[in-house]
RNA sequence: GCGGAGAUGGCGGAAUUGGCAGACGCACUAGCUUGAGGUGCUAGCGGGUAACACCGUGGGGGUUCAAGUCCCCCUCUCCGCACCA
């Protein structure tokens, strides 16, 4: 009896034999062509999760594969190590976030080696070094040059017991995290912004230029969507009395004519000068509210400011309002309510006793002189002057001409997106890179002064302003335009800057006068496949590709692009079906699985229990199918490793052709769509079939298959495959040895088997040649004793002949 | 509300191009093996029937010799966005 399938032995072993990073290095000079794979680098949160184990365990199979076909593979790994709860574990347990980060990655890169991921450990990146984040400075400097960084307003969550700032994560239906009957309040700071929106046209364009085909279809719906470009007009309506301009942006510019008041958000800097103490405090109000919103709708509410402004094309005299629903980071941040042709501006209008006009029809029918609802279809435009009668499209162009002919307005586009503000009253995260002169204003910090360093000395309250602000020796600075008293900026940048570009510096990680090296990066870039969740496809892939584009136009890299193809994996869920997560307690750790399984059978598992992209329940019951087939395949190759074999023809046919059909499948499976699951159905088949007529075997049909056995493998098991390939006396690695290739000829069936139908029904099936004529089969097929019964009394009509496949014959 | 994805045995899933529904695995049942077993092996396993017939891919219609797959209508589930003017 061979020895026992020891995981543990066996991938201990394992483990330390390969943990030489250049194993996994690609090799710059070499001729084959290049495959730059990357997951997604993990938020170094303590220990490695099911989702991780997924994730990686995906791209570590399709990087094994690449190698193996070939190609000089670029697999890295690093840390997205700055972030939020390493300072609330400052907060809560006194241990600085430095110290608890990097203990976080010794721990996850202990796993990493534990579960086998063949990365190139060398080109490790952790975000929160110095060494990577002075990057980040440099790349903030850039932007401020080129005018893609600027300062403004902007509304923060503001807890008033903790007196900070809180983080969107940190507002629990509306209140504060840590003081859950405290509402949030909403506070205007001077923050940083990079201005996205710069970007907007060619984020919308490249979509369907440049990543439709290699990106999910949902991925790029969402981002489409969320970039939300859309046509319209800008409009100055013209305040009574002061003679202020008040611009208001619409789609439906031909419903002009039927607006019945104008509304801003109660931000609008011209509210404010409109509004007396109760309108102010109504303004507050409702500013605050919307913050606290809940998955339940706002009520719509309103506020007459007692001004009017004129309709520039009408003339009418409506009625200025402030309306919760009016959104300041949206087109003006003012709109003209048309109730009669908009839903909301119809329950407006019903709601404050405003008066509704229509002056659409529709296209085949009348004018509805008192609508139950907004009519908001295109149609013909009515009482509108000399726009009267025009369709809807044509009366837009002809208004938007006039608009611009008489100086009140144009055809204007609109962005739903909004620049990046990356601002963060926080202290675990890079440091802005300006100081705030009294006398020269904000002015940057010098690039030879890079890097900023964030200090390490800092008192952990949850309370106050931004930590870095009570640091005194942080904080004072000269300037460095007049040398005189200055104070750094507080805040840090957003985490999602630093993983914006980081897998550019994978391949150049150490460089200190540069971000990476151009010509390093031009051989590499685009990355061929990058690997995630679909959490991330809007904020973290959005940043991504306008960072490569102002990239680009530095002159840094040359691709517009980051990643020719992404791919997004579904999660792991509790054996409940539903997201794993410590409340519910349906949490299952990897290390666990580990421990008890091996490595190799969670990848295994987690790769064929659904495919990648789909979510999948992670069911231990389950677990044991993988660890079966492993010890099957232990089991066959260890005790046929050697010694004579008796050796039947018909055996060792039918082990072959069911051998190259498998490398035929597994191998389509790589190039088509990545269904591991139907790869690995293919490799316990082939197992199934193998015991099955393991006797008869001869020695030399036993020294063509387990070998290949242990190559088809070897992406999805790696330790495994070691530990055989070298039973088999071959050497190793076994990741680097040539992907076997099939014979269709071996892999063909000796017969046809074709399915024999009447009237589309299954009654039998026959073996033939291949190649049979429709004549051949026909025949056959109506004499098959089992197809006769269902023809006797029956008049044959028709018969479909699927060469090789199937007859059907159609009787009446 | 808008947009996207999906619904197949007790469970996870397979069927890639309109051509055998349920591959592979789990669970379950029976037999053999074992001193014993969370072991190994063999067989069975959609419903229904003594066996056939017949029924069966969320529901209803349609196209076709043939539909899980294509078309129309409906229901439900999940995800994203959600007053975006």
């Amino acid at each position: 009896m061979p020895e026992a399938y020891d995981h543990n032995q066996i991938e201990l072993k394992w483990e330390q034999r390969l943990r030489d990073p250049s194993l996994y290095r690609a090799d710059p000079s070499a001729p084959a062509p290049k495959y730059y794979v990357v997951e997604m680098l993990p938020y170094p949160s303590g220990r490695l999760h099911m989702g991780h184990v997924r994730n990686y365990s995906i791209g570590d199979a399709l990087a094994r594969y690449m190698w193996m076909r070939g190609y000089n593979v670029q697999h890295p790994m690093g840390w997205d190590a700055f972030g939020l709860p390493a300072e609330n574990a400052a907060i809560a347990r006194g241990r600085h976030p430095r110290e608890w980060t990097i203990s976080n990655i010794a721990e996850m890169k202990r796993q990493m080696y534990r579960m086998g991921f063949a990365y190139d450990w060398d080109l490790e990146i952790t975000t929160c070094e110095p060494e990577y984040y002075r990057w980040n400075q440099w790349f903030f400097l850039k932007m401020l040059e080129r005018g893609l960084a600027y300062r403004k307003k902007a509304m923060v969550n503001w807890c008033p017991k903790c007196a900070t700032v809180l983080a969107n994560e940190q507002v629990i239906d509306g209140c504060c995290w840590r003081h859950e009957d405290t509402p949030v309040e909403q506070r205007a700071l001077e923050q940083w912004f990079w201005k996205i929106t710069q970007y907007a046209d060619e984020l919308l364009r490249d979509i369907d230029t440049k990543l439709a085909g290699g990106w999910p279809e949902r991925v790029l719906t969402m981002q489409r969507n969320w970039i939300g470009r859309s046509e319209g007009s800008e409009i100055d309506f013209t305040l009574e009395g002061s003679g202020e301009k008040i611009r208001v942006f619409t789609t439906r510019v031909d419903t002009i004519y039927g607006a019945t008041c104008v509304i801003l958000a109660p931000e609008h800097p011209i509210a404010a000068k409109l509004l007396d103490e109760t309108g102010r405090a109504r303004a507050k109000q409702m500013i605050d509210a919307r913050a606290h919103k809940g998955p339940g709708d706002l009520e719509k509410d309103g506020h007459f400011t007692g001004a009017y402004a004129i309709n520039p094309y009408s003339g009418d005299r409506l009625p200025v309002w402030i309306g919760n629903f009016v959104l300041m980071e949206y087109g003006t941040g003012a709109i003209m309510a048309v109730p009669a042709h908009d839903e909301r501006d119809f329950d407006f209008c019903k709601t404050h006793g405003i008066p509704i006009r229509p002056v659409i029809r529709p296209l085949d029918g009348e004018l509805d002189e008192n609508p139950e609802a907004a009519f908001t279809e295109d149609g013909i435009v009515e009482r509108s002057g000399e726009f009267s009668a025009l369709s809807s499209a044509e009366a837009r162009r002809k208004m938007n001409q006039c608009a611009e002919r008489e100086g009140f307005g144009k055809a204007a586009i609109t962005f739903r997106l909004k620049d990046w503000g990356i601002s963060r009253q926080r202290y675990w995260g890079t440091p802005i890179p300006v100081i705030h002169c009294a006398k020269c204003g904000t002015v940057p910090v010098p690039e030879s002064d890079l890097p900023v360093v964030l200090p390490h000395d800092v008192k952990f309250t949850g309370e106050g302003r931004s930590p870095l602000a009570e640091v005194a020796s942080f904080m004072n600075v000269a300037c460095p335009q007049c040398g005189g008293p200055a104070k750094r900026e507080s805040d840090t940048m957003d985490t999602f800057v630093d993983s914006s570009w980081y897998f550019y510096r994978y391949l150049d990680p150490k460089n200190e006068k540069a971000p990476f090296d151009s010509a390093i990066v031009a051989k590499w870039f685009p990355m061929d496949q990058y690997i995630g969740g679909v959490t991330h496809a809007i904020l973290h892939l959005m940043y991504s590709r306008f960072f490569t584009k102002v990239m680009r136009d530095l002159g840094l890299v040359s691709n517009d692009e980051p990643a020719t193809n992404l791919f997004t994996q579904g999660m792991v869920l509790g054996h409940d079906g539903t997201a794993m997560s410590k409340s519910k307690g349906n949490v299952v750790d990897p290390e666990e699985m580990i421990e008890k399984y091996g490595a190799d059978t969670c990848r295994l598992f987690v790769l064929f229990a659904a495919p990648p992209e789909k979510d999948m329940p992670w069911i231990e019951a389950s677990v044991g199918g993988p660890r079966k087939f492993l010890e099957r395949v232990h089991r066959f190759v260890v005790r046929n490793s050697d010694g004579t074999a008796p050796g039947d023809a018909a055996a060792d046919r039918r082990a072959l052709r069911k051998l190259h059909q498998t490398i035929r499948k597994i191998t389509e499976d790589f190039t088509n769509r990545w269904h591991f699951n139907t790869s690995i159905a293919a490799l316990m088949e082939l197992i199934n079939d193998l015991y099955a007529d393991e006797e008869s075997l001869s020695r030399s049909a036993l020294d063509q298959i387990s070998p290949t056995l242990v190559l088809l493998l070897a992406p999805f098991a790696p330790y495994l495959a070691e530990e055989l390939w070298e039973a088999l006396g071959r050497k190793g690695p076994v990741f680097r040895q040539r992907w076997p290739s099939y014979d269709d000829e071996l892999a063909k069936e000796d017969a046809a088997e074709v399915v024999l139908q009447v009237n589309g029904k299954l009654r039998g099936r026959i073996l033939v040649h291949f190649g049979a004529s429709s004549e051949e089969l026909e025949k056959a097929a109506l004499a098959d004793p089992k197809v006769q019964p269902f023809l006797s009394g029956k008049q044959v009509t028709k018969v479909v002949v699927v060469p090789d496949k199937l007859v059907n014959i159609v009787v009446r």
